[in-house]
DNA sequence: TTGAAAGCGATACCAC
DNA sequence: GTGGTATCGCTTTCAA
């Protein structure tokens, strides 16, 4: 033990935590101890703090599901990204939770009783498959953590960091209306979750606030893209279409070329999701601003860490609208 | 406290850790324990329990540099992505020493005497920038880690997962000379570091073995590509040029059809570099395994944590030759 | 100014 | 079988 070293003891703490109460110690003193550190090469012991302290300077990432089979990189890998920039810049430690694995791919945050996450001071969740019921628990607990991306679980408040994909899909539908087009129609993906509803909501309301006409399935709440619906689409007079993915516009192109239809010439086509390098065409699109959603989480958490009392209040991430090759003006109407 | 909750107390202790003396406790205390815990949402307190075992199933990560700024994100990416899953498999949690940063973009393990590396139970680190110090002083603190790469300093033993350059430089002028190369050049890079020795060995232990020829600048220890040297290059017999990077390949490559010498069909070129996508060329190169390699480096640091005694050694993992469009050929000697 | 001592929460030894 | 209790290393009153 250091103190051995001196002759001090407690004395030994007051030098190396150094701020408020360092006064209080002599210079002399505080050579003598900090020369015992050197010799001994002493390294205070950071469960031992944290036991005492309450805080580790740690904040933990959970993702419900490796990061490693997502191999599209930009997914995970640029959230992590920011939260390691703003953690460097703050003075925080990351603990990643890999530990937790189900053995099938999915990642819990309880396992047999214990909650990893304590571990550290207070976590960013983020993933896909994100289990509801493990978030409430967490909640409820009081454990200081958020979300990136909007979950809702009822009786309780998850505080998240949200891509505004409600005001992605308004600012779509704008631009589309302000390039001439009024018959929409759209394409939905079969999940059920959030992101989309988010989605679908801006989409109404943009739809409904401009008088625009939409009497696709997808609008109705039908998922997927059928031949037969492309034949009606081509035989309509339908000028926009906004894709919830860009699989299901991937699907709609190839569709629309076999019937000889021309993208964006003769139906603008634009997506509510990001896109990625690589694909066939550049596509109207939004951007998820992920690197700046990394920061604002691990910022959100700090925040909850100062002030404990405040109760955590979600946030809204706008994500900017990237302009592609597939909208256009609006031809004129067919009869 | 749980141990409230139920009627006894130390038994809790008994009862989470489960294993051996689980078999001492009656299963009637056991399940009384058991509610309570549920009851109350217990869960142990993970610094606590580090102080007593001084285990925590946490591994390390640090990294010399932040790993956001290195864009090239298979550099670290891939590494982090081995760490990942290894961690996982094993049940460890990752701590990535983000906290660590010098505000100049590097980063350092002891900051003002602290060594946060020994919050995590042993550490991989890995970075082009390594301080040799720390690394020295890491070691003589017999703090269990491994370094990604290798790493030479005068009196410490640092345990390294080594990228094998010099088998992959072997096997690179195999080939060349397997395609009747015999006059050989090689472009060095400025830098002296061991991954670069490590290349310089193996080109020039085949080199010798195989009787091959070469007069080039580079191989006598001059790094870098002059115009005039270019010149030589054409006008002399060299067939096969061996470049430590894609830079300076590039900058051969060019300079060559500069002078209306073609690549493949009158020299050959091979790259002593991982290359990476976006290149404009398809070169003749090496790979490097890094999911491999930060496997591997997990292994062994939990090696190191279940066998603390044994000195740790290197590990040697051995890096695949990749075919590219670079190489034929040797056309015959011109006089 | 400095030292003694009480915990923080969990574990494991040791009596009962 | 079970419940006290010393202990891990550090921080922080509280006296001296």
């Amino acid at each position: 033990m250091a103190r051995l070293a001196g002759v001090s003891q407690s004395a030994v703490s007051r030098v190396i935590s150094g701020d408020v109460d360092a006064a209080r110690i002599p210079e002399e003193t505080r050579q003598r101890v900090l020369a015992a550190i050197k010799e001994l090469g002493y390294v205070p012991n950071a469960s031992a703090r944290n036991l005492r302290n309450k805080r580790n300077r740690l904040i933990g990432v959970h993702t419900f599901e490796a990061v490693f089979p997502h191999a599209r990189t930009d997914f995970y890998f640029e959230f992590l990204l920011g939260i390691e920039e703003r953690a460097e810049q703050t003075g925080f430690d990351l603990v990643l939770f890999t530990s937790t694995g189900a053995g099938d791919g999915r990642r819990r945050v309880y396992r047999d009783g214990t909650n990893r996450l304590n571990l550290a001071d207070g976590s960013v969740l983020l993933g896909v498959s994100t289990d509801r019921a493990e978030l409430a628990r967490l909640w409820n607990d009081g454990y200081p953590f958020v979300h990136i991306g909007r979950r809702e679980v009822p009786g309780a408040q998850i505080p998240c960091v949200i891509p505004d994909y409600r005001g992605a899909a308004i600012g779509i539908v704008d631009k589309l209306a302000g390039h001439g087009h009024r018959r929409f129609a759209y394409l939905r993906e079969p999940m059920e979750m959030e992101p989309y509803a988010d989605r679908r909501d801006g989409y109404r309301e943009a739809v409904e606030r401009l008088g625009l006409t939409d009497r696709s399935p997808g609008f109705r709440g039908e998922s997927g893209l059928t031949g037969d619906w492309i034949d009606e689409l081509v035989r309509g007079g339908e000028t926009a279409v906004v894709a919830e993915s860009v699989r299901l516009a991937e699907r709609l192109l190839a569709g629309l070329r076999e019937r000889g239809v021309r993208v964006p010439q003769d139906i603008s086509v634009a997506v509510l999701e990001a896109t990625w390098q690589g694909t066939s065409v550049q596509w109207d699109s939004l951007e998820i601003p992920r690197v700046a959603i990394g920061r604002i989480a691990v910022d959100r958490v700090i925040d909850m860490l100062d002030h404990p009392d405040e109760p955590p209040e979600s946030l809204l991430v706008p994500c900017p609208i990237v302009p592609g090759t597939t909208v256009a003006a609006a031809r004129e109407e067919r009869p």
